[in-house]
DNA sequence: TTCGATATATCGATTATCTATATATAGTAT
DNA sequence: ATACTATATATAGATAATCGATATATCGAA
């Protein structure tokens, strides 16, 4: 990460519904998506997603299914659900206002008389 | 918190510090003053800033000196240092880059071929 | 004189990230 | 063939930032 990686948090998750929200992936291509998205920003771990992934299965933002890739390799393709979707968009709500609102304290400065 | 408090994480001694390059100030104030800023979006806990301020001190960000307010009460006020400064503009860099990623990757979609 | 607001502080719980490690298949270069 | 790198998923332990709860004490107003 180019900054703070704890920046990141909270908004991982949303990122990830983002992608899911457009196609079904595995886990591996949204780490590659996102890199590449971000242009190489946002170097997202495995250790980070796999657990992140299986938490949105069990709260029901995504599903996940198998699919043959090669003789023996299988990839777990993950959909997002209806639930995910508006998960995604409560999120994206909450990320806008947050910015603005981080924006406007520290753009604060010039016009406050103390 | 309105939204989801972990998107706070890593900004929270950028918007201190930011304060501090206004005016010196006491953490009881600095609560006020964030959530007066921020439309009361931002309720900072006691729990959270005490400890943050301590941290900050120790790294030399924030000098500490104490004032009289009243008979037998004293404000802890504190005062950004040099490489506090140094450090906020760091970290408002950060800023500007880590959601101007995250919003490319969030309007991405349309103009993304698969 | 009591109660709420002011003011600072610490502790434990929770959560999200990371690194490191593990396992296995696929492709490429030597 | 063989080894190395990339692909692909997974878990465990460490770290960091937040919170809620709790503690203590002063100040001002009803």
């Amino acid at each position: 990460m180019a900054f703070d990686k704890s920046l990141l948090a909270g908004s991982t998750g949303m990122l990830i519904l983002k992608l899911l929200s457009r196609e079904d992936m595995y886990g591996y291509q949204m780490i590659e998506t996102l890199a590449t998205l971000s242009d190489d920003t946002f170097s997202l771990k495995a250790g980070t997603l796999y657990p992140l992934l299986h938490n949105l299965e069990e709260n029901g933002l995504v599903t996940c299914y198998e699919a043959q890739a090669g003789q023996a390799r299988v990839r777990k393709y993950y959909s997002i659900t209806k639930d995910g979707r508006k998960a995604l968009e409560v999120k994206e709500t909450e990320w806008q206002s947050f910015t603005e609102t981080v924006n406007k304290v520290l753009k604060g400065g010039v016009s406050y008389a103390y």
